[in-house]
DNA sequence: GTCTATAGCCAGATAGAC
DNA sequence: GTCTATCTGGCTATAGAC
């Protein structure tokens, strides 16, 4: 039993959104990729831009609940660690891992939309979680990287390093800007 | 006595396409800000990929510049110290910083053109040539990573800190990422 | 749930007058 | 150098048959 035509659609849009970007990516491309016509889709999104909602909900979600873990722990050196694990974990779920790419590189041609907006408030209050205001911006700003570090690992270090490579020695540069 | 159209129509594009992304910029747009029409810009530049060309010729040239000086010399921890401050450097002229951030934030869109292949390919080498090919990955990425802090504390940082304030914490960071 | 057909829009680009 | 006028074509989205 195959997975459904909703899936499916989301499936192919997101990989495609990340090749070419969202708007470089028309409906027909999707649909024919799919086996169906353009209208099809309208059948299981009312625009396309409802493609991408449902696409962010999951995330959306996860980092909502990620920055309520933070907020209820003391700002501690072990609790940036354990952040750090939590949102490399989630990192490794191939769903979400695509979401996040997606983000990354279309976040200009999606500034309006609300729910990146809202993505990107979220993105910026987790990394404050790591830091008290009064903090050196040196350091606050190490901070920040160490989590962005995480999904930067891989594009910097095009083809040089398999997956796993990447993602260890991510953790491995992430962990030391934590430190002190 | 002011600038000549070509420049302002470089100026207004290269504005626009930060703002709003490449795909999302028309040419009617950039005609409206300039007070002309768009069958005017066709005087200037060919076509749309034409500004783009123009825009980011400058920056090919001294990035292939610094990638040449970057391989006269032998791969110690000086030299890359070196590279950081002519890379941040040139990151401090309007012009040059203008056109990093608009391929900054369109390379999915434009990752067909010539220009920008290119560029990714000379900014990879630049990074190749701050390790052996023998260097522990973790400390491979963390050199790239030092190149990138440069340019990524701002939008990280967003809001929190001044320009100049930002510049000085990215430094500091990167610096730290070149130690062992 | 998917089709054909098409409306409506706006993009990039060109021709030729001034 | 800049204009008006226009072409060509792709896009999102909808209507209505099956």
């Amino acid at each position: 039993m195959r997975e459904d035509t909703r899936t499916r659609i989301q499936e192919i849009a997101l990989r495609l959104f990340i090749e070419q970007g969202y708007e470089a990516t028309s409906l027909r491309e999707i649909a024919e990729e799919l086996g169906v016509t353009k209208a099809a889709l309208y059948y299981h999104f009312k625009t396309k831009d409802d493609i991408v909602t449902s696409l962010v909900d999951l995330r959306v979600a996860e980092m909502e609940e990620l920055l309520a873990w933070a907020k209820s722990r003391p700002k501690t050196p072990e609790m940036r660690r354990e952040l750090l694990e939590r949102y490399a974990e989630r990192l490794k779920q191939p769903r979400y891992l695509g979401v996040t790419r997606f983000l990354e590189r279309n976040q200009t041609a999606l500034r309006d939309h609300p729910k990146l907006r809202k993505m990107r408030e979220t993105m910026l209050a987790l990394t404050r979680e790591m830091s008290e205001p009064g903090d050196p911006p040196a350091e606050r700003l190490s901070r920040s990287l160490a989590l962005f570090t995480l999904h930067a690992a891989k594009r910097l270090m095009d083809g040089d390093l398999t997956e796993d490579e990447a993602g260890e020695a991510a953790m491995e540069v992430a962990t030391r800007l934590l430190e002190p």
